[in-house]
DNA sequence: AACTTCTCTCGTCATCGCCG
DNA sequence: CGGCGATGACGAGAGAAGTT
């Protein structure tokens, strides 16, 4: 198993406050940089062409599906931050309505007495 | 300082559900 | 039904934090 060094990307996700599309799928990308494009397969007939040509065909694949865990991954991280500030927000209002509450309730006391 | 443990991030695999 | 993208699960590596 490769590892390649990989920069630190950082989160460069920001919080929009409003709910993420999490679950909406993306349009279809272009390919990524460094992609070769294979010959047509109609061209292939060695076993050793195949081969290559299996290579290819697996390593797109790789390279496609880590650009889409990157992807998942900055989306779920996305929307984990959208929650959390839902919640902050709503825990504010809570408190809010709280405190409206105990003096409504004071005062109602105070005019009864 | 050397070590262990914890936490985060990444790549890969397996699987699911959708679309043509 | 096959291909493909999305995503959960898993293991590996790196760096931070804690312990001796």
């Amino acid at each position: 198993m490769q590892k390649t060094i990989m920069a630190v990307t950082g989160d460069e996700t920001a919080a929009t406050g409003d709910m993420p599309t999490y679950q909406i799928r993306a349009p279809p990308t272009s390919l990524p940089q460094g992609v070769v494009v294979a010959a047509s397969p109609g061209s292939l007939h060695s076993p050793q062409q195949l081969a290559e040509e299996a290579t290819r065909k697996r390593e797109l694949r790789l390279m496609k599906n880590r650009e889409a865990a990157r992807e998942c991954r900055r989306k779920k991280k996305e929307y984990v931050t959208c929650l959390e500030n839902r919640v902050a927000v709503l825990e504010k209002q809570n408190k809010t309505l709280i405190e409206e509450l105990k003096a409504l309730k004071d005062l109602y006391c105070h005019k009864a007495e």
